[in-house]
DNA sequence: GGCAGCCCATACAGAAGTGTATGGAGATTA
DNA sequence: TAATCTCCATACACTTCTGTATGGGCTGCC
């Protein structure tokens, strides 16, 4: 019934698991118990370890581009999709991206994967600003420091509370763009 | 002679070792077979390998705090301070750091070690900022951003040139402080 | 020189995980 | 219905690492 399996299950149970429990919760033994099955089905699928880990890999960065990708089409003049971007990045839950952070200390797959995400967000970030009237060799400076300040969210444990959070986006849209912004949701955000 | 060893000196190899590999080579026997000395020595020092992680997590954290400290000593109005602080910061080799990130996703005494570290870092940036007069919620803001900042840095691979660090550092000293920032290195920071 | 105490080597048992070989159950197609 | 193809279970050999037990060398001290 539902017990056959596809590659792509276990793909998808293993970002779950990645997720949940971090990159050594990858192993053949423990991955196959949780799915009630046992190894034999696994090297069937799958080369071997080294192998399964490389897919793994590469569909997170299929789910990372993709939200990316999501971002864009949210608004329409290059500011506002700046403060969109930022609310997003910064009131998302980090658990998936941090294991992969994790695990790219120990993987180099995984290392690889995370140099192309980076190159790719800060280059759109890059390209936001330079449309918003940024001269171009600030805004590669800016844009590489507001990553930065998304990296350090991911793997700072505090997190942003809600009322925090739209203090934060303002602070950094001022900082972006050199002029103080004031978003589009509410009034809640002081004028500075 | 020179074989006999002390329990630091298991600690002072295993944050080398930590340093230039990562903590997958915190292990009994990896580290007794580079030091030429046989596991035994190991078992007569520490009780078990959980043992060892909590003593070796301990030295970094005290590593990690002197070097905060060793950066308040140096310059006299809060201003300078702050940028020494992220002149300093932003330059620096982050080998050790990150390789304690990494393992702070496994081993949760290392996560507190580095929460508590965070919490400190953050602290002294923020008491900077209110000495060189910005309100206290603001303050508490901007460090946490600033913070979160030098933390993005230890995690990207793209290293700061020596030219763009003290295009960084200027950035940064004006989202800081709100006013355009002139350090006293030399000219070569641009007036914005 | 003899005697403790400190430090290390060696050997053993065992856990956890990988990869392979083989066979078997179920669905699919001829 | 028979043959075949998919997918999985089981069993085995192997590696890596941990922790313990035991004994031996070296050092300082009397």
């Amino acid at each position: 019934m539902t017990k056959r399996l596809s590659p792509q299950d276990w793909i998808d149970f293993a970002i779950s698991a990645l997720a949940r429990e971090g990159f050594e919760s990858l192993k053949v033994d423990i991955l196959a118990r949780q799915m009630g099955v046992s190894r034999g089905s696994f090297y069937w699928h799958f080369a071997d370890l080294a192998d399964f880990h490389v897919k793994v890999i590469a569909h997170w960065k299929h789910l990372a581009t993709e939200a990316v990708i999501a971002d864009v089409e949210q608004s329409e003049n290059s500011a506002e999709r700046l403060a969109a971007l930022l609310l997003h990045a910064f009131s998302r839950r980090y658990g998936l991206e941090i294991r992969v952070r994790a695990w790219a200390d120990v993987n180099v797959d995984a290392a690889q994967a995370l140099d192309a995400i980076d190159r790719e967000r800060t280059d759109y970030i890059q390209r936001l600003l330079i449309d918003a009237g940024v001269p171009r060799p600030i805004a590669a400076l800016r844009s590489q420091l507001l990553y930065w300040a998304y990296l350090g969210a991911v793997f700072s444990k505090s997190d942003v509370g809600t009322d925090q959070l739209y203090h934060t986006v303002h602070e950094l849209m001022v900082f972006a763009l050199d002029v103080p912004y004031r978003p589009m949701t509410n009034g809640s955000v002081p004028a500075n």
